[in-house]
DNA sequence: GCCACATATTCGGTTACGCGAATATATGCG
DNA sequence: CGCATATATTCGCGTAACCGAATATGTGGC
């Protein structure tokens, strides 16, 4: 199901940054809203889908596809532990990329979408422990 | 035909991020090859809508459709000069949107595509000096 | 006013995207 | 194995984006 040499939970490596159209790529996963938001809470260190879409008041599946989405860009990774999923970053992006990424990651830090959808992840991982 | 009030030539002014669809929404103008393209060049120095699209050797119309785009998205402004239009960056954008461009136009000028560009650029540019 | 040139906009058709609902897969437990 | 929980995927639909072709607007020269 998965392309055909990728390691097991792996991303999609992320595409050496040559060509205009691969960073137009890039430019179209960050155009979501959704992905955004996720971004700027995966940022925050390595968390489980279940808070992610928990913090986000978000249905499961659209945060699974949107995920997915991010994974297959090569921006995050996966990891899984039993029944649960962590996302983190990716750790090996195109240095390109990650300047790009990074503006982006601090543009969000900026807005109050976040500092919500952080507030509320803060809340269910103090809960959760 | 333009927004209400705003000035005769100009770029809708960029809206301040303070939420994440605003990020969304800029991330998705940057989103498309041509207006990258279109970027990286205006990125240069002001430009002439004629050597634009004469550079990317794209119609016409394509090239003035994704110049409105940057236009409405506050990216570009434009200036009349005689039967001639010329577009250069956007003078004032809010500090964090001006990162965040900054990070994908500096992420542009290592793409062939632009090296390429530019050098059709620069031979019409001369050629027509 | 009329024509030529530069630029902008509209129109019709196709394609890509996001969503909700439903379903499928995977893991652990008894 | 059967069940419960967590996550992923598929399906059908509505909408938004892009493109080429055609057309409209705008400016200057005669």
């Amino acid at each position: 199901m998965a392309t055909s040499s990728a390691p097991c939970c792996g991303a999609t490596p992320a595409p050496r940054l040559r060509h205009a159209s691969t960073l137009a790529a890039l430019c179209k996963v960050l155009s979501d809203e959704t992905r955004l938001r996720l971004l700027a809470l995966i940022a925050r260190g390595e968390v489980c889908v279940c808070e992610l879409h928990g913090s986000l008041r978000l249905p499961q599946p659209t945060v699974s596809r949107h995920l997915a989405a991010l994974r297959r860009a090569g921006l995050v990774a996966a990891r899984r532990d039993g029944i649960w999923m962590h996302y983190r970053l990716a750790d090996t992006l195109d240095p390109v990329t990650r300047t790009t990424l990074d503006a982006v990651l601090h543009a969000l830090t900026h807005t109050d979408t976040t500092a919500k959808d952080a507030a509320r992840l803060q809340a269910e991982l103090t809960q959760r422990a």
